[in-house]
DNA sequence: CAAGATTGAAACCTCAATCTTC
DNA sequence: GAAGATTGAGGTTTCAATCTTG
């Protein structure tokens, strides 16, 4: 993950003043250094539990799951390619959170199983997180919470 | 860099309920999925140009500055570690975009000196990157960017 | 041949250790 | 010893190629 912003040379820099929009700065790259900084809060709170939001996303997609999921039900999740699930689940089950099981069915596919110690530490780290992120969202007021997501979504 | 959103699970299943905080989904979910779509959208427009943001980044940085630069002058000035920018030279470098120079009183530096060819990429790179912004921000209204641009400060 | 998973290679980032030079 | 740069290793992500099974 691209940690803190290596944009703030970029702002000056650009050629955007010619488009009259100047005093307001770059919107475009205050949102991503914005998400940037806030992203590596999350991280950094995640990190003292020795995980990320990478892995914690796999564990919670697991814990939700109404059933054991398959590798690629996991990639579908969480909007990734098959090749980084292979990969991030060899991390969690060197960490012992995730164990994998061969499919009575399918004898392609592979469901990953959590751990006792991965149930556990999911829900460590799912309330790091939501504590991280109330941190964070305290410092808006409410009124423009909706405001600010509003226009997000305008962006994309 | 990450890649788009994955978390649209994250949000349905984060305990901020209890924070009496619905309706208005996840703003911080919100902003780092917004900021991963525009980046990459960016990205994709440098990739025409056989650019990315980290290396035009640098390649930016080396134009717009007054000498020649040693690489961990070029570090501090994009906010990363060294051993980031060596490898980001080297990158550059086999590009053909950069060039490695001794620095003539201290034999410790080594100055990256941009080429021809990287001087032109520089300003293609930065004017399609200019292009890729203008066309997220036209989405906003005037109004509200600075209104965003101030709640965004706030949340880092 | 499609689908599921893995492997290999690459970009981007970080940290710790090392090597050269001051 | 401290500073500048590099190397080695690991994490996260992607793509293309491969291997097995359907």
């Amino acid at each position: 993950v691209l940690k803190y912003l290596y944009y703030s040379r970029m702002n000056q820099a650009d050629g955007l003043a010619e488009t009259a929009e100047h005093g307001a700065g770059n919107l475009v790259f205050s949102l991503i250094a914005a998400a940037h900084a806030v992203e590596g809060q999350l991280e950094d709170r995640l990190a003292e539990h020795g995980l990320s939001l990478a892995k914690l996303n796999v564990l919670s997609t697991l814990a939700t799951a109404s059933e054991a999921l398959t590798l690629g039900e996991v990639a579908a999740r969480i909007h990734c390619v098959r090749s980084n699930v292979t990969q991030l689940v060899d991390r969690l089950e060197a960490d012992g959170l995730v164990r994998r099981e061969p499919d009575p069915v399918d004898r392609r596919s592979i469901r990953a199983v959590l751990t006792e110690a991965g149930r556990r530490l999911q829900r460590e780290g799912q309330a790091a997180l939501d504590e991280a992120q109330a941190t964070v969202l305290a410092r808006v007021g409410g009124a423009d919470r909706a405001l600010v997501e509003r226009i997000l979504g305008l962006m994309q």
